[in-house]
DNA sequence: CACAATACGTCAGCCTTGTTGACATTCCAA
DNA sequence: TTGGAATGTCAACAAGGCTGACGTATTGTG
C-alpha cells in the first residue's frame, strides 16, 4: 500500500485521480473513528459523550471564553450547548463567571477537576496523534496539516487559525 | 522526500510538541466538519443523513456486499444499519439480491437511481478533496494519507487496506 | 435426520446530541 | 427609555446510535 506519491513525473497530477481521492475520503472516515475512540472510551464511564469532550477541549484552550463564542466554535445551537454546559457545571468540571465589563456574558473556566479530566482526555488523544506523527515523520505531518487546512470551510479555517495563532 | 518545510532542525522532534499535537487534533476536528458538509447539504433535502451516505458509499465501493459485511465496515449494529437500509430500499436506491451460494445472505447493490445519487454525493466530496489536494500538492497528500493511516485502529486499518487493495 | 449455528429482519425501548420555537432576564448603548 | 444583544430555559421533536428479545430461513455438523 501507500505507493509513493509519484512526484508528478510523466503523466502528472496522478495524485488527483478519482481513485486517489476516494482513498483520501475513506482514510478520513476510518481515521476519524480512531481519532475519537480513546476519549469516547474514557467518557462512557462518566455519563458523558463527545459533545462534552469538545466543550472541555475548547474551554481549556480558551479559558474565559463566552457561551456565544463557544457556540460558534462548536457549530451548535445554544440550547444544545447549554445542555452540555449544565452537565459539566453540575459535575463540578466547569465554572462560570459573570463578565465584569459586560455582565450578560458568562465566562467559562475549567475547575481543577475539569482540568484533570481534560488532561486525561487530551493525553489519550495526543498519545495516538503522537504515535501517528512519529510513525509518519515530520514531512508527512506537514503535509497532513496542509491538506486538512485546505479541506476546511472558510469559517472553520478562520476559527482554526485564530486558535492556532494564540497559543502557538 | 527531502524538500518540504524542513521540520526546523536543531533540537529535533519539534513536530512532536504538545502544541503541534494539539494543532493536529484541532485540524482534524475542523477539517472533518468541512469533509462532511457537502454531502450533508445534499441529503438534507431528501430526508436522509450521513448514515445513508456512508451506506451508499460502501455499497457502491463493494457491490454485492452482504449486510454483516457492511455492519463491520460501518461499525454499527444490525438494527441501526437495518433502519438505514430499509429507507434506501424504500426509496429505490438500493436493491437486495438473495445469495446464490448461501441463500441466507443478502447482497446489496445500488440501483440506477442509487448510483446517480452516489455520483452526486461523491462528486461534491471529491471536489473538495481535489481542491485540497491541488492546493497542498502531491508530497503533502502522501503525508496526509500516511498520518491518517497511522491514526487508525488496527481493525479499521485492515478494512481500509482491504478496500484499497481492491479497486486500486 | 436432528440440531446447532449463521444471516438476517424486526419490535420495543432507551440514550445522546442535534434541531426549532417561544419566552424571560439582564444589561449595554443609542 | 427603549431596542437589541447575550444568555438561560422549557417543550417538542428527529436522527442515529445502543441493547435485548424473538422469529425465520438456511446451512453445516454430529
Amino acid at each position: 500500500m501507500a505507493e509513493a506519491p509519484a512526484p508528478q513525473g510523466g503523466s502528472g497530477l496522478l495524485f488527483l485521480t478519482d481513485e486517489q481521492l476516494r482513498k483520501g475520503i475513506e482514510a478520513m472516515f476510518f481515521a476519524y473513528r480512531g481519532f475519537t475512540a480513546d476519549p469516547d472510551r474514557i467518557l462512557e464511564n462518566r455519563d458523558m459523550g463527545r459533545a462534552h469532550h469538545r466543550a472541555i477541549h475548547f474551554i481549556h484552550r480558551s479559558p474565559g471564553t463566552t457561551v456565544s463564542n463557544l457556540m460558534a466554535l462548536l457549530g451548535v445551537t445554544k440550547q444544545s450547548l447549554n445542555r452540555v454546559l449544565r452537565a459539566l457545571i453540575a459535575a463540578g468540571l466547569v465554572e462560570v463567571r459573570v463578565g465584569r465589563r459586560d455582565r450578560r456574558e458568562r465566562h467559562l473556566h475549567l475547575t481543577e477537576e475539569g482540568a484533570a479530566l481534560e488532561r486525561e482526555l487530551s493525553n489519550a488523544q495526543r498519545e495516538r496523534m503522537r504515535a501517528a506523527y512519529r510513525t509518519a515523520g515530520p514531512v508527512a505531518v506537514a503535509g497532513f496539516r496542509q491538506v486538512l487546512e485546505a479541506m476546511m470551510d472558510d469559517d472553520s479555517r478562520r476559527q482554526y487559525e485564530a486558535l492556532a495563532g494564540r497559543g502557538g
